[in-house]
DNA sequence: AAAGAATTTCCTGATT
DNA sequence: GAATCAGGAAATTCTT
């Protein structure tokens, strides 16, 4: 059966990488494989033949669409060497699927995560209220939502209790700690610092960044696809499996309590299906690197979106399907596919518009298209209108 | 391994 | 005439 609410499909599978540093972004952080038109060039998903990948490369400046697929951008450990304040919105997600996972043996298609792409500096603001309302999810009971956003809440606040607890203390790990950004402890004292904002937006995204080249580590995975170094509950961050010194005092800092993680084991995630056509176009919509730039919202609450550029919006799934051979008129085929089922639904009456149908991906956000809140308005915007 | 779902490719014809 | 839309048919790819 289709399910098709599941926001922002994760592949709890985590291939093989090599552990050679620095390795180019790969192709299978988009979720997706090569035709068979060229030889074989992966191993089967279930299998353990990784001595016959082949690994596709992909030029690193190409690798801008990560995020509408990436499974492995929401089981990065970033977070876990930052204080809450400057997770950017991919450490958010990380730490709620990870604390959602071990405390409460959630795995990450039941948590609505794409509510919390919100820097840790928001999450630190939302009231608990707040927190389980955008744990609200289509396919989990209410209460559960409920129990969850409470935990998240919980643990959020026990993690700042400690951040604050840790700047008092003699305990200046921002000194000790080279890797520590020393700006760390400035944005604890001083979060309205417009330097300190800029700073989190500027770490979006950046190519080959350390997530997307090393392999993560996440309890959740199934051991058939983890290699021997990553299957260890220490595995390393290092790419050469080595830790320096400051990445011991480092790894002390938030250091994972000893023993098997509550919950874990509990659930067995499977790899889910790559994601399909309605939720490439719902995850283009519901991200600003896309929309409104090339597809946009028509009328979000009836879930009609417009094609502002059919051709970059197919080159695009052409990209993430390794198909040079896209064209809109072949995307709008698989699009029409999914009339059948009310996951699309036509709008006869405009061109390029297209509407989710009662079947389709779930598009809830606060703010479609992106639009700018009157506060930030640069101020030349609102004297030269 | 097989079946079914999803997607791709190509096509005809209609509409804007 | 170009772009878009609708959908049939067959092949291919992916998922279960």
């Amino acid at each position: 059966m289709l399910d098709y609410a599941r926001p922002y499909e994760q592949n709890m599978c985590e291939l093989y990488l090599p552990p050679t540093p620095p390795a180019p972004a790969r192709l299978d952080d988009f979720q997706v494989f090569r035709k068979s038109t060229t030889p074989y060039v992966y191993g089967s998903y279930y299998n353990n033949n990784y001595d016959v990948y082949n690994e596709p490369e992909v030029d690193a400046a190409t690798n801008v669409y990560h995020n509408l697929v990436s499974t492995r951008e929401y089981h990065r450990d970033e977070w876990k060497y930052k204080v809450v304040v400057d997770w950017t919105e991919d450490d958010t997600v990380s730490w709620i699927v990870e604390t959602a996972a071990q405390c409460m043996g959630f795995c990450e298609y039941e948590i609505p995560f794409y509510n919390f792409r919100i820097t840790g500096m928001e999450l630190g603001n939302l009231k608990k209220e707040d927190v389980i309302q955008k744990m609200g999810h289509p396919n989990i009971d209410p209460s559960v939502s409920r129990r969850i956003g409470d935990t998240i809440f919980e643990k959020l606040h026990t993690r700042l209790n400690e951040e604050m607890l840790r700047q008092s203390s003699v305990f200046r790990y921002a000194e000790s700690d080279p890797y520590q950004n020393h700006e760390a402890v400035q944005t604890v004292l001083d979060l309205d610092s417009l330097d300190h904002k800029n700073r989190l937006y500027a770490s979006d995204y950046k190519p080959n960044d350390a997530g997307l080249l090393h392999p993560p580590c996440d309890s959740s995975d199934d051991d058939v696809f983890r290699t021997s170094e990553t299957a260890s509950p220490e595995c390393s961050y290092g790419s050469d499996g080595s830790k320096s010194g400051d990445e011991e005092e480092k790894r002390k800092m938030f250091k994972r309590p000893p023993g098997r993680p509550k919950g874990s084991g509990r659930k067995v995630c499977k790899r889910p299906r790559s994601v399909s056509v309605p939720e490439f176009l719902r995850n283009l919509l519901l991200d600003p690197k896309y929309c409104p730039s090339i597809i946009k919202w028509e009328d979000h609450s009836q879930g009609k979106f417009r094609f502002v550029k059919p051709d970059e919006v197919a080159k695009l799934w052409g990209t993430m399907k390794q198909n040079d051979n896209m064209t809109f008129e072949k995307f709008s085929r698989a699009m029409r596919y999914h009339y059948r089922q009310s996951v699309l639904v036509s709008v006869p009456t405009a061109r390029l518009v297209y509407q989710f149908g009662h079947k389709g991906p779930d598009f809830k956000t606060d703010n479609p298209n992106f639009v700018k809140v009157k506060s930030e308005f640069d101020v030349h915007d609102m004297t030269h209108p």
